[in-house]
Formats: C-alpha cells, structure tokens, sequence
DNA sequence: GCAACATACTCCGCCCCGGAGTATGTTGCC
DNA sequence: GGCAACATACTCCGGGGCGGAGTATGTTGC
C-alpha cells in the first residue's frame, strides 16, 4: 500500500492534524509561535532568546531555531517580512492570525507533541498567552501524571527491596539509580502539588489580571533542605 | 569499512575517540553493550530487554535497538551469529574482547558521549561491570555538577525575585517553573550527596564484592514528604 | 485447522543536533 | 583612517534517533 503520509502541498488536513497546519507541530514550533506572539523577531534574534528563555524547558539548537519559523510561515502560522541594512537583507518573523489561534488552542487543549513532560513544562510558561483555565488544567493534569509516576516508581522500589530482582547481586548499584528517581518523582509530585495549589488562589493569569507570585516560590523548595 | 569520509582530520588521533570504533559511541551504544556484556541477545530480546531496562533511563525506540548492534559489530564491539529454526533465521549478538575493553574505558573515564545527564546515570546502573573507583569518581563528578546547577539555579531564581525579570506582569507564571526547577535541582543534590556517602562505605562494587544496599535506599526519598 | 499472538526483522520520513562555512554589518582602538 | 574583533544573518550537511507501517515466519490454544 503507497504510503500517503507526505502530502505537502495538498491543503489535505490529516486527522490528528493541529488545526490548520499541514503537520504535527513540535514542541520547537509552540516554542517559536510563543516568542512570536509576544513581539516580531529576527532569526538571529530567535535564536538569542530561545537559547536565554527556553535553555532550561526545552533547548534546541541554533539551526533548528532557524529552521522552524520558514515551517511556520510555510504553515500560515507566521509571516515573514524581508528588510534590508545595506546590502544585507534580513527576515523579520511576525505571528498570524491563524498562529495565535493554534496556539490558544495548543494552551487549552490535550493536543500537540506527545512528548508530554517537556511540552508541559513549556505550556505553563507561557500560559499568561491563554487562560487561567487553561493553566489549572494543565497542572491538574501533571500532578495526575506526577503522582501515577511517583506510585509506579515506589512499587519498582518495593519490588526491588522485596524480591532482591534478577540479579541480587546488582542490587546495590540499582538501588542508588533507584533512590535518584524516588527522589525526582517526588520532587515532581510536590511541586504539582503546589503548583496547584497555589494558582487555585489566582484570578488570572497575569499579575495584572489577578496573579500572584507565591511567597515561598523562589525559596528553598524543601523547608527540610537547608544545611 | 572505515566511513572516514567527513572527517578530514585523518592522522589526529582524538584523545575523546573511544579506542577502536571508527565512531563517537552514543548513549545507546554503552546501553547495549552492557546488556551484551551479560549474555548474548537476539535483537528482539535486545528490545524486549531494553524497553524494560532503560525505559527509565535512556529509552530507545525498537529500530534503534536493531540498528546498533550491526554497528557494533562493523566496529568489532560486538559480534554476530546466524541461527536459523527452519527456514527463519535470527541473529544473535554477543560481546568482543574490544567490546568489554571500550566499556571499562568508559566507565572509568570521561569519554562517551557529551549528553552527560543521562549517560551518567546509566554509568551508574551498570557500575558492577567496572570498578569502585569509576563509579566514585562518576559520583563525585556528578555531584560536582549538581551543586553548581542547584547554585545556578537559586541564582537565577533570587534574581528573579529582586528584579522581577524582563516582564514583570509574566513573573507569576514563572514563578511556577523557576519552583519547579528549584526543586528538581535540589533534589539532584541531595542525592547525589546521599549516593556519594553511601558509596564511600562500599568495599566493591556488588554485593559479594562489599557493596551494600543503604537502609534508606527504597524508602520515602525525602522524610518530611510523608503525608 | 485456524486465528491470535510472538518472534524477527526492514524501511521511511521527519525532527533535531552541532559544527563548519559564508557573508556583511558595527565598534573600538591605535 | 584603517583594521581587527565582534555581532549579525544566515545555509549546509552527516548522522542519531523516533515511531509507525510493513513483511514474514514460528508457536499456542481453542
């Protein structure tokens, strides 16, 4: 059976196609489509604030940053607009209507990369582009995901202290990976919860719309932590 | 056949080259090199085994698992033998004498791949093929490492308070992930501490050898987060 | 006897990486 | 005023990895 799988130019939505785009978009492509919302920018510029604001969420190489907005475009998502210094051109990327709209629907739906963890952690940095919402869905939704994570990870650790698993004699280098994810699930599983807790109180989704920045948000996370 | 094509450095033998392979070894490659470094496999079992051994670690997609082997074996890591049941055959993978070779020097040095995070980490769960000093010394090194993030982040996280950042009306939102971070890295810190400690009374690096499974190995991480 | 499932793979388009390469602006210093 | 250093503005390419589709043959259970 021919693979119909590239049809490029066809307009042919597919099933699971985000809105109006031709293709799955990425975590890179709601990246991009969020910087763009806030302002026009150059690729080069692109570039530099992707590297500054997205390094820790989700970090993506300088030539996949200019890559991705000619997708963009090429999707109706964004526009390019082309000056000139001199004899040296540039392309100026601005977002369309069309691209604020998957983006809104990005930030209030399921949809996007099935890459779960990373695109989360996105969509709630830039969740003052959607609605309040859209925001505790999100994190009800990763505090579900964190706390089934955290169960399986402690029946793991159980089943190691339990049964020795099929090399006991492994057991002790296993148990030291075994309490680092311990240790991270929990770190999630706190978190969501806080998290949740903590926009449950907001009115909106911006500090002028009723948002506020927790009291404890940039302190040590764990009051037990310090030494 | 040295594919040597795109490397026009032809007489600088790199100090990072990991010894015979005609290639930077990636992740995956020490991943199934170890699992090969404990019986022989067939590929299908080589993805059943991966799936459930590294899923946490460092998944894989099936092709991927297919692919390596043969890799491995044109470097002259690993080596292949043909079985046939009837008139359907299968291949099944063992180690070379190069194989363990390249994956001692692994875990006893630097070299490999650059993406640390995750490479380290299953350095650490296939510790038991080298010795205790690379895996203290992976250890330190890995605390190393999460000390500075931990100081890099609060860094960030205080500077964030103080000036409230580019946009102030987005500091509610990132509040959330500035915590989340704060949280993770304090979590990493605290167990790479707790997995150095623990280590430092080891003897060897299995448990005939002198390792030993810490009492709080599979216990809640994190006492106070009890509830 | 046949369907369902397990085994044993191959193939392909796409995303992303990271480093090399190519230009042309602007700034600062002697 | 000249020139080096740096910033801007990209393109190109080989390779790793993903994930889903496709192919084919063995084994098991009803």
């Amino acid at each position: 059976m021919p693979n119909e799988s590239s049809a490029p130019e066809g307009a042919a939505p597919g099933p699971a196609a985000a809105s109006s785009a031709g293709r799955t978009l990425t975590t890179t492509s709601y990246a991009i489509l969020a910087l763009l919302a806030v302002r026009p920018w150059t690729p080069y510029e692109l570039a530099q604030q992707m590297d500054r604001s997205m390094r820790w969420l989700t970090p993506r190489s300088a030539s996949v940053v200019y890559e991705e907005p000619k997708r963009l475009v090429a999707d109706g998502l964004a526009e390019a607009a082309k000056e000139f210094t001199g004899k040296r051109g540039r392309t100026v990327y601005g977002i369309t209507e069309a691209g604020r709209e998957v983006l809104r629907a990005w930030l209030a739906g399921e949809a996007g990369p099935a890459d779960a963890r990373e695109s989360d952690l996105l969509r709630i940095a830039v969740a003052d582009l959607g609605e309040l919402d859209d925001l505790r869905r999100t994190l009800a939704r990763m505090r579900a995901d964190a706390d089934e994570r955290l169960a399986q990870t402690r029946a793991r650790a159980a089943e190691y202290q339990d049964t020795g698993g099929p090399f006991p004699a492994r057991l002790p280098v296993i148990s030291l990976v075994t309490r680092m994810f311990l240790e991270q699930s929990e770190a999630m599983a706190r978190w969501a919860a806080w998290a949740e807790e903590a926009v449950a109180e907001w009115d909106g989704v911006t500090r002028e719309t009723g948002a506020r920045v927790p009291d404890d948000a940039f302190g040590e996370a764990g009051s037990e932590a310090r030494e």
